[in-house]
RNA sequence: GCCGACAUAGCUUAGUUGGUAGAGCAGCCGAUUCGUAAUCGGCAGGUCAUCAGUUCGACUCUGAUUGUCGGCUCCA
């Protein structure tokens, strides 16, 4: 008998809230089942903050239908209905869901005794359902039972429903059976759940906080960009600041990939159809572009992406291994014509600009260009102090005619940018299905204020493109040979970045970022001359910022100076300059941070000495 | 694309048994000239997303379209 591993007294409390939660989720099924005796149930896990259940009713259930379901659940709750487990031959269950109707009980058990637990657990995203261990078939499955809702399951639950903490029911929304858009689509009712009722309410306050970050209210308050229904969904229109922004963004990256050998290129935003036909991507992406028709007769489409356009500069005269790497980068426009449910603020659009670049290399210089590529990541992100999270993007060897070129080809690259990672001493995890068509990648993912995760920065290993384009380079023994491609962005999308970034400063930008830097406050009409003479000195004093210049603005409004502090306040300014008799007098500005905090007066140099450090540090304080 | 919800002035929004819209902020005009988060008064701004339909009459009911939000699916 081996060792037993004495338990923690205090169990972890993640592991007690996901039972706890689960828990829930069982006694939402109970109480729905109680209220509509003929739901049907797909399957029902624990998730962050809470759960879900996906249901099939023959009457939807309506928003209104969730305090009756809560209330529901409460009743049984307060019942302390015990979680009772229940084993049973694998058979014997299917028959028994088959007598109680439960469709999707009957197709995972069925699933279950052929491929098993871990097929099962993958395609629905469920591991609750039953131990995850071995991917033969099941022969004896556990159900809970609470009161009369019997599931299956292969838990732990709470003892009874009595040690259910708070909970609230969220939303309701479609989620199709198996994650298949092919199959029926059920509606998954989504409750938070924690261990006291304070908890609960800290969630919900964090929620309503969250929504205080949310992009897409900051891009209207801070006036950084819009939309237009003329235009389009979609499509967001820059503003002078949102420009701004992404400039300093763009020029920051490439201040960091320029001396790393990065050569600017540009192309068009259109392109003969025959470009993707050839790449491979007509195939598999042909629905998802802007289709354009000239006069000629000619298919045309909008770039959906830029790889096969460079292809072409490397194609467009002869190479030799002298000249590699060649890096080729592009911060440009791509357009997709993304499905209309999936569109969301900046984080999904259709118009994208991507911080691009390929490198075209040797094979024996693919470490050596991760690397570097790998190295910017880190420079460009380290201002931010953004969490990013790895992951090697592997193709899914099981579906093979999903991507290209051979499993050699496939397990080579992975190998290779696995490589990159243990170089780097990274913190990653893999996962199978999410590369390229045409390679493997390493992904850099951040989080957005509801912690939504979004993929930010890309390195992607490429050996198929180089051969459906037929480039070559020749080699020192004067064959020609095969380049390798490396495909990668920094921001990865600016507008998607930006999203990140907005809702990570929460719209308050540090000094070297804020698209207005300080602004100046005359108390009186009669300091008006004084506060132009200081904007006019500011704008024309640093040479240092990556613009030139303080960012400054003049605040000569008639109103009281309370009412302009509160204005750059709310228009997150770092810096404001009250100007008065005093400051006048003194050639000083007095000088009040975004955080409320009083500076007293400054001499103008010594707050341009101030403003210009901060700029060049890109420091994150004030 | 699918499921569900929503759409009133630039922004936030009031407006239930269907009788042609009311406010705050922003804007404009005037007064106020102020020491660290909202001075006061006035004016203007709406074919109630669009298009059909029901009705004597539609912001209100029905349908379609467009857009937005939360998910699902997809994501080069």
């Amino acid at each position: 008998m081996s060792q037993q591993l004495e338990k923690p007294a205090v169990q972890p409390s993640e592991e007690e809230l996901s039972r706890m939660r689960h828990s829930t989720a069982h006694l939402m099924a109970a109480a729905v089942q109680q209220i509509w005796p003929d739901a049907k149930f797909g399957v029902g896990p624990a998730v962050k903050s809470g759960f879900y259940y996906d249901i099939e009713l023959p009457q939807p259930i309506t928003p209104d239908d969730l305090g009756k379901i809560e209330q529901k659940m409460r009743e049984l709750k307060n019942k302390k209905l015990s979680y009772e487990r229940l084993e049973l031959p694998i058979d014997a269950a299917i028959a028994e869901m088959e007598r109680l109707g439960q469709v999707y009980k009957v197709e995972l058990l069925n699933l279950l005794k052929e491929k098993g637990s871990t097929a099962v657990a993958k395609e629905t995203g469920d591991d609750d359902v039953v131990e995850v261990n071995a991917s033969g078939g099941v022969s004896s499955v556990s159900f809970y039972k609470t009161g009369d809702f019997v599931d299956l399951c292969r838990g732990p639950h709470v003892e009874n429903t009595g040690q259910i903490g708070a909970f609230k029911l969220m939303s309701i929304a479609g989620a199709y059976w198996r994650g298949n858009e092919k199959n029926k689509q059920l509606q998954r009712l989504y409750g938070a759940a924690f261990l006291t009722k304070e908890a609960l309410e800290q969630h919900l306050w964090l929620l309503e906080e969250a929504k205080k970050r949310d992009h897409r209210r900051l891009g209207q308050e801070l006036d950084l960009f819009a939309f237009s229904d003329l235009v389009g969904a979609g499509l967001p229109l820059f503003t002078p600041k949102g420009t701004l922004l992404r400039r300093l963004l763009e020029e920051f990256v490439q201040s960091l990939q320029e001396p790393l050998g990065y050569q600017r290129v540009q192309i068009p935003h259109l392109t003969k159809t025959d470009l993707y036909k050839t790449s491979g991507h007509w195939d598999k992406f042909q629905d998802d572009l802007f289709h354009v028709s000239g006069k000629s007769g000619e298919e045309f489409c909008m770039k959906p992406m830029n790889c096969p356009h460079h292809t072409q500069i490397y194609a467009s005269r002869k190479r030799s291994y002298r000249e590699l790497p060649l890096r080729f980068s592009e911060t440009t426009a791509v357009y997709r014509d993304e499905l209309p449910g999936t569109l969301q603020g900046l984080s999904r659009v259709r118009f994208i600009t991507q911080d691009d670049a390929h490198v075209f290399c040797l094979p024996e210089q693919v470490m050596e260009e991760a690397l570097r590529i790998y190295h910017i990541v880190d420079e460009f992100y380290k201002p931010f102090g953004m969490k990013l999270s790895v992951r090697l993007s592997m193709w899914d060897e099981n579906q093979p005619d999903k991507y290209l070129g051979t499993a050699e080809m496939w397990n080579g690259a992975q190998e290779q940018l696995r490589e990159v990672l243990k170089t780097r001493g990274a913190e990653w995890h893999e996962e199978a299905g999410e590369a390229a068509f045409y390679g493997p990648k390493i992904d850099f993912t951040a989080t957005d204020a509801l912690e939504r995760p979004w993929q930010l920065a890309t390195i992607q290993l490429d050996f198929n493109l180089p051969q459906r384009f037929d480039l070559k380079y020749v080699a020192p023994d004067g064959h020609e040979a095969r380049p390798v491609m490396l495909h990668r962005a920094i921001l990865g999308s600016v507008e998607r970045f930006m999203s990140v970034l907005i809702e990570h400063y929460a719209g308050a930008f540090p000094v070297w970022l804020a698209p207005v830097q300080a602004i100046v406050i005359p108390i009186a009409d009669r300091h008006n001359d004084y506060a132009i003479e200081v904007q006019k000195k500011l704008a024309s004093a640093n040479p240092s910022s990556l613009m030139g210049s303080i960012r400054v603005e003049l605040d000569d409004a008639r109103e009281s100076m309370q009412k302009k502090i509160r204005n750059a306040q709310l228009q997150k300014i770092p810096y404001m300059l009250v100007v008065g008799d005093k400051e006048a007098e003194q050639g000083a500005v007095a000088v009040r941070l975004r955080n409320g905090q009083d500076l007293g007066s400054l001499s103008l140099p010594d707050f341009i000495g101030r403003v210009n450090e901060k700029v060049v540090t890109k420091a994150s304080d004030l």
